[in-house]
DNA sequence: GTGTTTTGTTCGGCAGTGCCGAACACATGT
DNA sequence: ACATGTGTTCGGCACTGCCGAACAAAACAC
């Protein structure tokens, strides 16, 4: 009997558990071959043959008697991001809109329905950081996320935005024909605001990032505590700087 | 019979070929079910259900009909680098030494045998990266990775040095007891030089990251063209401020 | 336009192998 | 000394990963 229940068919059993051991090491941190078996379900000499796999191929490393996930993981990532001519085209540009705004910057993404950021900088102020490269986050609930779903085509949209949407702040738009009509709002203006939709306490300006052909390849975001993010400055002049830095990525994306 | 000749005993085959079209896609790029098939010496099918399986587990993506890594790994490689003590003592230190001196700053830990750079930042006259996050080189060429030996106790230095030491340009110290002699320099004055010994036209400065109790946890540098990285400033005043760097990383990762 | 090649996909079926459980060392702590 | 935890090794069964062939569907030729 296959103790892998779920995923379809044609899926390979072996290399699920492999990647289920892998993210248990990520969320769990350094773990036993006890550890792992439990917590996947299999029996410990499977756990203890997978584990021996990956620390052949250099995936896992061994650090005091305990498996934990290996640093060819970076090169890996850094590889998928550096697929994406945003990345490429956004990391000078990035650094000075955090130096003109002073909040933190990222650029995001969309990746499987969800939002993904490949670039981060922080700023003098440098808070403490929620969010870091590689985190995901739902679309409908950042201004990047919002930026992103205002442009891209409608049944894309239908697809990433299912039934449901999460609520994680009292301030979360929850309801689809509310968050269409914001997503009109956000083309009209070029740029979408995050006022404590996904952590209560902190705001953000958002704007899209378009290549020529007027495709949306991501988008980018400053974001800071409710304490500075305020008045004019918020609702006007950060808007316009994230839309010019916006502007020149698109560009530099498009021809590199 | 079995196809994956090498790996001795133990070794799960579907990992070792899933994790192979991982790094296939990594080093070749985007690539579609025949390509892959044919640079691992797999079948079609055997491919086909590889990939799709990578893909329901959201580790590759599917762009333009091509299969392609995943921005999953992002959010790995982080937590892999994150377990590190060392890179987030090394943050913010190493921007203000990076500001002082002017040119790139990289910080560097071993795992298997190769340095690894988990953490790098660019200076403002932003050349040209040859290597970025997740680089490996060899420890013998570099300024960080002659730190790291200098100070990581004998036995597991020869376990690191094989046989022969790779020479990748005419300076490279390709002796081994010539690159004892300067271990032995570098152990005196606290700080390792590189001289083009990885790259003609690069210069290094590094020093090893300790920790309270004299264990070596990494190592940092900065380096620059042989143009800026000349005189006095070179030989003298960059060293202490690598080394003073590194003291303050190594205070701070001890108490974290 | 038709033919040709290369692509991705689906389909049985054999054998190889991944999986388990039990038995084994080894360390830790009571 | 015992008891409980750990990681490891060992057979053996049945499942499953692998192949090859047949198929579908583009991309390319001319």
């Amino acid at each position: 009997m296959n103790t892998n229940e779920s995923g379809g068919s044609g899926v390979i059993g072996a290399t699920k558990t492999s990647f289920g051991i892998v993210e248990h090491l990520r969320d769990e941190g350094a773990s036993g071959v006890s550890d792992v078996a439990i917590a996947l379900g299999i029996s410990k000499s499977t756990a203890h043959n997978h584990l021996q796999t990956l620390l052949r191929l250099g995936y896992v490393v061994q650090v005091d008697g305990e498996y934990a996930l290996g640093l060819k993981f970076l090169d890996l990532g850094d590889h998928a991001r550096t697929r994406h001519a945003l990345y490429h085209a956004s990391i000078g540009e990035m650094d000075d809109l955090v130096d003109a705004v002073g909040e933190r910057g990222q650029v995001m993404v969309e990746e499987n329905g969800r939002g993904v950021y490949i670039y981060q900088v922080k700023s003098e102020q440098g808070l403490q950081t929620d969010s870091h490269i590689g985190t995901t986050v739902d679309l409908h609930t950042t201004a990047v996320g919002k930026s992103y779903l205002a442009f891209c085509d409608e049944q894309h949209r239908n697809e990433i935005l299912g039934d449901d949407l999460p609520q994680l702040t009292s301030k979360t738009i929850d309801d689809r024909a509310e968050l269409d009509a914001e997503l009109d709002a956000i083309r009209e203006r070029g740029h979408a605001f995050n006022d404590e939709e996904r952590i209560t306490g902190m705001r953000a300006v958002g704007a899209p990032i378009l290549s020529d052909d007027e495709t949306i390849l991501g988008s980018i975001s400053v974001s800071g505590p409710t304490t500075r993010m305020k008045g004019e400055w918020y609702h006007s002049e950060v808007p316009e700087m994230v839309k010019q830095a916006a502007r020149v990525i698109g560009i530099r994306a498009t021809y590199s």
